[in-house]
DNA sequence: GCGTAATAGTTGTATTTGTAACTAACAAGC
DNA sequence: GCTTGTTAGTTACAAATACAACTATTACGC
């Protein structure tokens, strides 16, 4: 037998953590816009970063393009962005926030701004630097082959 | 406008890191012997904690009973768990690991900590200790109302 | 230019999940 | 000992997701 314990596994404690500090504001952008975590995430980098093309959110949020495309969709049927045909490559299309799409955003990053104050509320602020920069590490290194060999 | 930035929200690192860090590990479980998620951690609650009823487990993992239900009728069509009534309560059920089930417990047991060494491999053991905490802190506070109020 | 490969984005379909409604068994009040 | 409420677990159906195949367009090799 050895200490090892499921309560102390990093990706059990990772999930819990995400998906508890994710519920309360997930509700906010449900509620409030009917929107999904694919499209919020979508509205958020659009009213971060301004115009961009959907390869390279998808590059940036590390998601699937199909999600990209679908939530994309339900942006524009919601009148929250617009698409504009490159002129040079016409695969590509350039995708912005139209003023209604602009006003959620600010909106929810307001909100997500306060809810984020609260979470870290009972850490020192070093705790809450020292924790984002652990957690940004883990987010970076690929992890394929850290279980090679038996 | 403010320092509010999508790449230091919370819960974003928070979901990035969990994806990331489960992925690997997710691919075993699944290649291995073909177990979703939700199997994988009644899997590892019967190996971890013995005989346990359904409700137990619910509410130890934090999952829902839909869930709980469908991956133990998934584990008993492999023959890794059984069921048995109990005899004075006859709606509970207890649930326990065949030797086939504990074998492929402690088989990714195994694998699960050695993942987990590697997973904090480049942070010192005190970091990964306070990581451990402050993630147990997070995952356990009820955010429910930290949005009351404009 | 023409054939082959790559890229941007979409669609189809099988799985999974979430939510609510359900069945069966027990408990409590009267 | 009935009626009402609760609890354990399951099932049904709608919504969301993953993955592969698809269309349309551009790039490359020769």
């Amino acid at each position: 037998m050895s200490g090892f314990n499921l309560e102390h596994f990093l990706p059990y404690l990772l999930n819990q953590a995400a998906e508890v500090s994710s519920l309360a504001f997930q509700q906010v952008y449900k509620d409030r816009y009917g929107m999904l975590r694919n499209e919020w995430r979508v509205l958020f980098h659009l009213g971060m970063y301004g115009q961009m093309t959907a390869r390279k959110i998808a590059e940036r949020a590390q998601l699937h393009k199909t999600k990209i495309s679908r939530a994309v969709a339900k942006l524009e049927g919601r009148r929250f962005l617009t698409r504009a045909r490159d002129g040079a490559d016409r695969r590509v299309e350039h995708l912005a926030l139209t003023p209604a799409g602009h006003a959620a955003f600010e909106d929810l990053r307001r909100v997500a701004e306060r809810y984020d104050q609260a979470l870290v509320a009972d850490l020192t602020p070093e705790e809450a630097v020292h924790l984002r920069t652990l957690l940004a590490r883990l987010a970076q290194r690929p992890l394929s082959d850290t279980l090679r060999g038996k």
